[in-house]
RNA sequence: GGCCAGUUGGUGAAACGGUUGAACACAUCGCCCUCUCAAGGCGACAUACACGGGUUCGAAUCCCGUACUGGUCACCA
């Protein structure tokens, strides 16, 4: 019996040949220079940052390439597989408008290069291992997990490599009558790669990223199908990537250290390799050490987390992208009215280490986001956040539209618009005293924290003129004057400057007369210039406000 | 431990052997402006090229060693 006889006995159902899968998957028909990549999660869980990242550099080199951009399913572990993840990481995805151009979408595949989840693609793999077995570059293997743990044991006692390789690889020297026999006996077995690599000899590689490599070629025998009938991500990498006619695989650093399997796998089926550029991780400072984002003990590994928190998708891809890029930064300051979708990618801007992720950078760039979008854009955002996360907030902006919108729109429209909103989520909070109930939820729950320095009695009186004398029909200029004019009847200097030069003659200054009547509008010494709030508020409910402190402060 | 990669201020980083006595941005702090806040303007701080040897007229930039950090050594991806 030779290899052949072993390939078919024990892949008998396999008709198909490799010529076969190469007409079923043509190679694309693409202009020069136009990328294939692949963005290949496992479903083991939601949505990791760092997965976003090398998803968003995937779609980017494709799509700047004039290239194809598709998803695949890495569905090969069904030990750690997570029910419905997948769909889920895809409308993820969704979320931060990343649409594929073909491959898995969750409820359905699209694409001629498919089926684009593994777990479906068996007796593709069958194919090749088959012709691999028969070419004598892979065997089966019946080692229990006990023999593997006693021989790397020993290994590690030895201090030699361990793993399985040359002389340590027993099943590799089988003979096909020996193997199919241990077979018959219905034997458990998995299928090895048969390397013939030399650890001791160095192979160069090219990293999109990191340039040029020189690594120790691969000797061990990997396993590259598994007991369960499906292949281990090496062989099915090597597979996808070849038939899915994949030009660059884009995937994390940890990858680096099997590219020499990867390789070798390739040069023994004969097959171009793809180029490869792997990414930093993203990483998290934790008790002054770096290490990577943890999917269990950081919660900004969830991308998703920034979303429930009220960060806009603009501002999370726009701050991977000052990561991945970092002239971004400085494109981004010269091309103001330009999308961050316009920027050109480039491997040879990245950094070579993971950086560490920077949330108050992020916020400092939603911040400039925010402030920049319309008060329509605002409000249809701030709802569909709502509508995810905040029930309440969802019906209060139903009910009135318009005067949310013109709240969100003070000192908005201007050159240098208001930037005090990192978030959806605070919009609101920060300015519910604009609303009637939640301004008087405010006046219960703390005392006014009106200056004591001055005497109510002279509050009052200010504030009663203020209320007969109110007049913002006129521009901001002319309202101020009057409330300055208002303050020097009762004492008070004009301006600050004023004030300081001669303390003994005046009581205050207008700033004092300005802090009263905003606290009394709105329960705190800060808010929003006052003439936009007297404007919003309307004449009639800023009297109520006035009449309430008038009578029980 | 072996192998691989990386190491510029608190953070992201520029620099591709000589206009570097090291940009820029974020953060922090201060001043100015100002009715408060948010902005905006100006400025400061940050003792920043991991360390040690070379190569060179000249090194953050090239080479070698050391240290440190990260990755990886599965029938997981």
């Amino acid at each position: 019996m030779n290899n052949k006889d072993l390939a078919e006995l024990i892949f008998p159902e396999v008709k198909e040949t490799i010529e076969d899968l190469e007409k079923r998957y043509p190679k694309r028909n693409l202009k020069a220079g136009a990328e294939v990549t692949r963005f290949a999660p496992s479903p083991t869980g939601f949505l990791h940052t760092g997965s976003l990242f090398t998803c968003l550099v995937d779609m980017k080199v494709a799509k700047q390439s004039g290239g194809i951009f598709y998803t695949r399913l890495e569905d090969t572990d069904s030990k750690r597989e997570i029910e419905g993840s997948g769909k889920e990481l895809l409308e993820q995805l969704k979320c931060f408008d990343v649409l594929p151009d073909e491959g898995y979408f969750g409820d359905f595949e699209k694409g001629d290069y498919g089926p684009y989840t593994q777990s479906l693609r068996a007796d593709i793999y069958r194919v090749v291992i088959k012709e691999c077995i028969a070419r004598g570059r892979a065997y089966p293997c019946f080692c229990s997990k006990e023999e593997l743990d006693a021989l790397r044991l020993t290994q590690e006692k030895n201090h030699v490599i361990p793993g399985y390789y040359r002389q340590y690889a027993r099943c590799r020297n089988l003979s096909a009558d020996e193997a199919y026999q241990k077979i018959k006996n219905g034997e458990p077995y998995v299928i090895r790669f048969r390397s013939e690599g030399y650890h001791e000899r160095k192979i160069e590689a090219d990293d999109l990223v990191r340039g040029h490599l020189l690594l120790s070629e691969n000797d061990q025998d990997i396993v590259i199908y598994k007991s369960d009938g499906l292949p281990t991500y090496h062989f099915a990498h090597l597979v996808d990537d070849h038939f899915m006619r994949t030009t660059i695989v884009i995937r994390g650093e940890e990858w680096l250290s099997s590219l020499p399997i990867h390789l070798e796998l390739f040069q023994a089926m004969n097959w171009e390799a793809p180029k490869y550029a792997h990414l930093p991780v993203i990483m998290k400072l934790d008790n002054g050490n770096r290490r990577k984002l943890s999917k269990r003990k950081d919660a900004e590994a969830a991308i998703s987390s920034f979303l429930k928190e009220g960060y806009p998708k603009e501002a999370i891809l726009e701050y991977l992208l000052t990561i991945a890029n970092s002239n971004y930064e400085e494109w981004h300051s010269q091309n103001k009215e330009k999308n961050s979708s316009d920027f050109l990618f480039s491997f040879d801007k990245m950094s070579l280490d993971g950086a560490l992720f920077d949330l108050s950078k992020l916020q400092n760039i939603s911040k400039e986001l925010l402030a920049k979008k319309t008060k329509e854009e605002i409000y249809e955002d701030t709802l569909s956040y709502a509508q995810k996360n905040d029930k309440k907030l969802e019906e209060i902006l139903l009910k009135d539209p318009s005067y949310f919108k013109e709240i969100v729109n003070i000192e908005r429209e201007k050159e240098n618009p208001r930037k005090d909103y990192v978030k959806y989520s605070e919009i609101f909070e920060k300015n519910a005293f604009f609303y009637k109930e939640e301004y008087e939820k405010l006046l219960k729950e703390k005392p006014l924290p009106f200056n004591p320095f001055f005497s109510k009695e002279l509050r009052d009186k200010i504030l009663k003129e203020f209320v007969l004398t109110l007049n913002y029909d006129v521009d901001e200029q002319t309202w101020f004057a009057s409330l300055k004019a208002l303050g020097v009847k009762y004492g008070f200097a004009e301006n600050g400057k004023i004030y300081k030069a001669n303390k003994d003659s005046y009581i205050g200054q207008v700033g004092d007369v300005a802090e009263m009547i905003r606290i009394a509008l709105t329960t705190s010494k800060q808010s929003p210039n006052l003439y936009y709030v007297l404007k919003v508020l309307g004449k009639e409910e800023v009297c109520r406000r006035i009449s309430i402190i008038l009578e029980n402060y």
